[in-house]
DNA sequence: CCAGGTTGCGCAAGTATTTGCGCTGGCTTG
DNA sequence: CAAGCCAGCGCAAATACTTGCGCAACCTGG
C-alpha cells in the first residue's frame, strides 16, 4: 500500500529500479542521480537505510540518574572520551523530573539498535526499585556494564570503587583527629553503595546506630540530615556525596557551628571544584577515570563477543586531605 | 537474495505470512508466536523495525561543547526536563577530547531521524570554526534552535542571554565599588558572546584595551590570564565564566594577593555551587531555566510546522553579588 | 458431550522490491 | 569523424513480502 519506490521514483523522474539501486548502495547509478534519489527520500520522509550515512554507527547508551552531582558529568565525559577512542559513539540519557524513565531509556536504546549499554548510578543500585527493563537487556544478549555496586547478581559485569573502605577510610582519618562522636549521611535505605557504607561504619564496636542518617542525593537533603546530627552532638559527619557533604556543611554553619572548628565534615566522590569550596572539601575520591577505562573495556571486550566475567571489580579508593576536616578541639 | 522470512520462518518453524504479521504488528498472531519470532529475528541479528518497539520514539538532539563547567549539565536538565513534559526524549551529545565532532553527531543525529536540535554553545559561535555541518541541517529543514550568539544569520531561531548587558552590569558593579583599573578574561577572539562582552567593555571611554586577555574556557586557562592582569596591576577582573573565574581567584592568590580584599573577581553563568566556592563568588546569572524553556518552546512550535521567526530572543541577566567582589582599599 | 464462536495460522494470490540484461548516448580513440 | 566502449538507466523477469480467506483447534455454554 506504500508503494515506496514508485512514489520516489515519480517524483526524481527516474525508474523504480533506479531508486532500489540507491537505496541497496548498488553500483550503476551515478553520483548526481543518486543524490537527487536521496533528497527525494528525505523530503518525503521515509527513513533511510542506515548503512547508507557511512559504516553503521557504533552506538553506546550511557544511562545516569542525574547530572546535578558534578561526578557524573565527569563520569560522563571519562566513558564518552575512552568510547570514542574506540570508535564508538555514546549516547547520554539522563533522568529527569517527571520525564523519561530508565526503562523508557532502555526500551529507546534497544530500538536504536545500540552495540551496548553502561550503567552508573540507576536503578539496579536500589533495591526496592523495579529491574524488568535490566532483565530485557539480558535476554537480548545485549552487552552491558553496570557501575557502583549492584542489587544482586543480574549477571552482568560491574565496575565498582569499594565503599566499604572508603568509609572505612572516612572514619579512620576522624577517628585519628581524635573524633568519638561520628555520624554518617547516606542515600536511601535501599542504596547499596550506602548499605556497604553502612556496613562499614557498623563494623566498628564503639559506632552509634542512631547516628546515621538516610536521605536522597541532594544538597537539601544533606543539610537536613546533618541539622539532626548536629543536634545530637556529632562532632565529625562523613557522607555518602561531596554534594551531600556541601549541604551538611551549611546545616553545622546555621547552627552557629564552623567547619572544621567545631563540626569536621568528609565527602565522597571528589567531584570537581571541591577544592575550591569554603572550606576545601576533605573527601574520598572515587578513580572515576580507571573506572570509565575499566567500563568501557568490559563493554568494548563484550561487543566484540569475548567471555567477560560477571564479577564485580572493585576499586580502591583514596583520601583526599583538604580543609573540612581537622583535630578535635580539647 | 536474504530472504529474511524465510530463513526466520523456517526457525522458528511457522509460514512466512505469520513472520511478516509480526514485522507488521499486524493481529492474528498469538503472544506466544510473536514473542519466539522476535527472540529469533535478534538471534538472527536482524533489525526489527522501529515501530515494534512502542510508537516511534521523538527524539531531539542536545548538541553541548562539555560538560565540566556545570553550566552545561544544568542546562541539559533544565531543556532535557522541558523537553521531556512535551513528550519527547533528548539525546545528549558531547564533543569528547579527541573523540566525536560537531559534525560527527549532526551526522549520526540525522540519521537517528531525530525531530530537532539543540545547540548550545557550539561552533556556530565561533567565527573560524566550521559550519558546513548547520547548512545540512538547514538544506533538510531540521528543526534547529541556537542558544547563545551565533556568528551569523544560519537563519535558525536564537535564544541567547544578553553579553553586552552582562559584562556592563559587571563593569559598573566594579565601578561603584571604585575600581578603576579593571581587566577582562574572555573565551577564543572568534568567540561571539566574548566580543560581545568586549564591545561591552570598550564602549566605556575609560577602558583600556591592553587589559583584556583571550584564552580558552578553563580553569588553567583562567588561571594564565588573570596572572598576567595581576602583573598589570588590576583590582578587578570580569571572567566570561565561573570556571574562568574560579581560575583567576587562584591566581590572584598564587600572587599572594586576596580575593576581595585586593582583587575583586566577578563570573559569568551563576553555575551550581558557586555560593560554596571561597569566597563565595559574585558572578552574572544567565536565566538558563527560562532559556531552557524558551528554547524548547521555539524548537517544538518549529516540529509542528508553526512559523518561528528566526529572531535572536535576548534573555536578560541578573547580577549576583556575593563575596568575590569589595569596596576598593584607599 | 456437542454446537457455535473465536483465535491462530497456512495457503496462495496479490503487491512490492530487486536484478539480469540490453539499449542509449556521450566520450575516447584511432 | 567514425567505431568502439562503457556508464547509466529502464524493462521486465525473478524474488521477496503482504494479506484475504478458509481451515482447524480450542474454548464455552448449553
Amino acid at each position: 500500500m506504500t508503494r515506496r519506490l514508485a512514489e520516489v521514483a515519480k517524483k526524481v523522474g527516474v525508474s523504480e529500479a533506479t531508486v532500489s539501486r540507491v537505496l541497496n548502495g548498488k553500483p550503476g547509478v551515478s553520483e548526481a542521480t543518486r543524490e537527487s534519489v536521496l533528497t527525494a527520500l528525505d523530503v518525503l520522509g521515509y527513513e533511510r537505510p542506515t548503512q547508507l550515512r557511512g559504516d553503521r554507527a557504533r552506538l553506546v547508551g550511557l544511562v545516569l540518574p542525574e547530572l546535578q552531582n558534578p561526578i557524573f558529568p565527569a563520569f560522563a565525559e571519562v566513558v564518552g572520551g575512552a568510547l570514542a577512542q574506540q570508535g564508538f559513539t555514546s549516547l547520554l540519557c539522563t533522568r529527569t523530573v517527571g520525564g523519561v524513565s530508565e526503562a523508557d531509556y532502555v526500551d529507546l536504546l534497544l530500538q536504536q539498535q545500540v552495540s551496548g549499554v553502561v550503567f552508573a548510578g540507576g536503578f539496579y543500585a536500589q533495591a526496592d526499585a523495579p529491574h524488568e527493563h535490566y532483565q530485557l537487556i539480558q535476554e537480548r544478549k545485549l552487552p552491558c556494564v553496570l557501575v557502583n555496586a549492584a542489587v544482586d547478581h543480574l549477571g552482568f559485569p560491574q565496575v565498582s570503587s569499594d565503599d566499604f573502605v572508603a568509609a572505612d577510610m572516612a572514619i579512620g582519618h576522624l577517628r585519628a583527629l581524635g573524633h568519638e562522636k561520628i555520624g554518617m549521611v547516606l542515600g536511601p535505605r535501599d542504596h547499596i553503595p550506602s548499605r556497604r557504607k553502612l556496613d562499614a561504619f557498623l563494623a566498628a564496636p564503639e559506632a552509634d546506630p542512631g547516628l546515621v542518617e538516610h536521605t536522597m542525593f541532594s544538597l537539601e537533603g544533606g543539610h537536613a540530615a546533618a541539622t539532626r546530627l548536629v543536634k545530637n552532638g556529632v562532632t565529625g559527619i562523613v557522607c555518602a556525596s561531596d554534594i551531600l557533604a556541601l549541604g551538611a556543611i551549611r546545616a553545622v554553619r546555621r547552627a552557629g557551628l564552623a567547619v572544621p572548628e567545631d563540626v569536621s565534615v568528609i565527602g565522597y566522590d571528589d567531584s570537581a571544584m571541591m577544592n575550591c569550596t569554603d572550606p576545601p572539601l576533605t573527601t574520598v575520591r572515587q578513580p572515576i577515570d580507571a573506572m570509565g577505562r575499566a567500563a568501557v573495556d568490559l563493554l568494548v571486550a563484550l561487543i566484540e563477543r569475548a567471555s567477560v566475567p560477571a564479577d564485580e571489580l572493585l576499586f580502591e579508593p583514596e583520601l583526599v586531605v583538604r580543609a573540612s576536616t581537622a583535630r578535635l578541639k580539647t
